[in-house]
DNA sequence: GCCCAGGTGGGTA
DNA sequence: TACCCACATGGG
């Protein structure tokens, strides 16, 4: 079923890509913008990166030089400004331990290895933790967020929880740049649906009006 | 004004 | 395990 929804969704916008729908390539600008990005519009979030980045602080040695209050401060804009700047802390340390971010690209642990490491960390939960895996560490694996678990509401009925949508993809698509794919593809869908400016993005998003997948699937 | 956004952690039953 | 709530800002 995932196959067949990912292959619809690449009919259905031929020319996305995953380096222009995230705006950041660097994959440290990518793992401080899973954080920023909690519970936030990526409009919110981009503008505290556009913040980090001024202050030069996008380089983990020197975002773990921060103080958390300033940090707070400069990424203001995201929201959750005293969580997400503990977060980022603990995430930048995280990264200078492992010796940059380079080293962590090309460590041989397994990906669940990885993602256990960074759920450790305060602040980093299964959404953020599957989101700088599959964007920043080029890892095969995909989060179940609320688009994804929508999706699948829409299409079956069946409420999954965020583990389940994620197994179930998993057990389909097992390459790392499908993956990352889908999941861009799954968010460009909402946010088509959501253009139309409906009542309320929640009711609108995958509504029932949807033609792109109801009719192909 | 009011609701919501690509969550997370802590608390309660 | 399954809900409930606080956390903060900006846009519609």
């Amino acid at each position: 079923m995932w196959k067949r929804i990912y292959h619809t969704l690449e009919r259905t916008f031929p020319s996305f890509t995953v380096d222009e729908w995230w705006g950041v390539t660097e994959p440290f600008a990518r793992m401080a913008g899973s954080v920023l990005v909690q519970n936030t519009t990526w409009i919110n979030a981009s503008k505290a990166l556009d913040r980090l980045e001024e202050a030069g602080l996008l380089e983990p040695a020197a975002l773990a030089g921060e103080t958390v209050e300033r940090l707070a401060e400069v990424i203001r804009p995201a929201g959750f400004q005293r969580a997400k700047s503990a977060a980022l802390l603990r995430l930048a340390g995280w990264v200078v331990e492992h010796g940059g971010v380079d080293r962590l690209r090309r460590l041989t642990d397994s990906t669940d290895e990885l993602r256990r490491q960074l759920l450790l960390l305060k602040g980093i939960g299964p959404e953020t933790a599957d989101t700088i895996l599959a964007y920043a560490l080029t890892r095969p694996t995909i989060s179940g967020d609320a688009y994804t678990r929508r999706l699948w509401q829409r299409l079956t009925g069946e409420v999954l929880s965020y583990e389940q949508v994620r197994r179930a993809i998993l057990a389909e698509l097992t390459e790392a740049e499908d993956l990352r794919r889908l999941h861009g593809l799954i968010v460009e869908h909402g946010k088509a649906i959501c253009a139309k400016r409906l009542p309320r993005c929640s009711a609108c998003l995958f509504a029932d009006d949807c033609r792109y997948l109801h009719d192909s699937i």
